[in-house]
DNA sequence: CCCGCCATTTGACCCAGGTCAAATAATCAT
DNA sequence: ATGATTATTTGACCTGGGTCAAATGGCGGG
């Protein structure tokens, strides 16, 4: 099944706006040169997706990485035919299928549009070149992937020694404002605990 | 408590061949520049930890990383009195306390030596001299990292929907030959189930 | 506004694996 | 070697949370 998403249609000024919400993203780890800044400008595109379409499926390589700048996503997996969401990404983060867009393989998982959402698309030949140009770019991905990684050995902590309800707990803040924005059934999934079971939790 | 560590006192040959894995690992992802190599050589020490030995504890700010020549080193946390094993390093693995060495700050990991390990070890203020003088350093930092995603991921799949028994299976797998070398007990606080229950799975 | 399809809730039942306790085996220091 | 300390095994028991089933609630499309 092909991508399935919306080009741009955007008027100037919020197109700016845009772009200037990626730049300072960017100018938390690095000092963004002119020609950087460029560069990156003529290799970004804005693309739409609305709630429910797919922004990448196990058939393709990833070839594609996007900064969300509105909206949310999930990258899910399936098991014994049930979907299960590995995490969700909302506002300033970039998504793609890990190890299918790093390696250019084929991998198991899935994203698809849990809101409508707006975000800024690199391709992978984009990223590389600009990579090999600019060594900032190199520090930049080092530094943004070093903050990742205190939260995926957060969550393995979580995962391990604590009760279904403290999962929960745990999610709430590590997700702040989102949880409320995303199905139960998908939280369960994510937390690794039952539907029924985050239910009666949630009911307390 | 002072890190407690012996100073290299090896032949010659035996340290030229040393220095030379290290290399040969960065060769795995950059091209070593010769005056990269020289100033890596310059930065890198050898050290020893005996058995039981601590590398890092919690009193501290981690500010060094060790590249691991032979041994098995354990990064853990107190969790109600009890030590919980996060992750076990050995041959060719770089190890610190990631959050403290990275942010440079406290944080709950220690890490000891669970047998007889000599390591190369980098301090964290010669890092960023290599990274601010060498680009491929950079490459060399956000490649390597990249490889220890997908393992952070399978493992995160792993602890949420698996049985104790597919847990340690795939802990077998996942630390192939290493998983002799550990003690029942840690394994059992990696993968977050009962020592006991441990027990009687590899009783099978 | 209504219908049909999911998502969520609630109830009943059950088992994998946790806890506590005590025996046995392995390791270490003297 | 030998006793002391620590690691592993074994047994008995119990509970958190999984599974299956059925009722109820919500939402998007016509």
């Amino acid at each position: 099944m092909p991508l399935h998403l919306s080009l741009p249609m955007m008027k100037e000024p919020e197109f700016f706006e845009s772009r200037e919400n990626l730049f300072s993203h960017f100018s938390q780890y690095i000092r963004l040169s002119p020609a950087l800044q460029a560069d990156l400008a003529d290799k970004i595109a804005i693309v739409h997706f609305r709630k429910g379409d797919t922004v990448h499926d196990t058939s393709r390589v990833c070839r594609e990485s996007y900064f969300i700048r509105q909206g949310l996503l999930r990258t899910y997996y399936l098991k014994d035919g049930k979907e299960i969401s590995e995490y969700f990404s909302a506002e300033a983060e970039w998504v793609n299928s890990p190890r299918s867009f790093m390696q250019q393989q084929l991998d198991i998982y899935s994203i698809d549009a849990l809101e409508n959402t707006e975000a800024y698309r690199l391709k992978v030949a984009d990223l590389g070149y600009l990579f090999d140009h600019y060594p900032e770019m190199e520090r930049y991905a080092r530094l943004s992937m070093g903050s990742l990684f205190g939260h995926l050995i957060e969550r393995i902590t979580s995962l391990r020694f604590t009760s279904a309800t403290e999962k929960y707990a745990h999610f709430c803040q590590a997700y702040a404002g989102l949880h409320h924005r995303i199905p139960l059934g998908m939280v369960a999934s994510y937390l690794g605990i039952a539907q029924e079971t985050l239910s009666r939790i949630r009911a307390r």
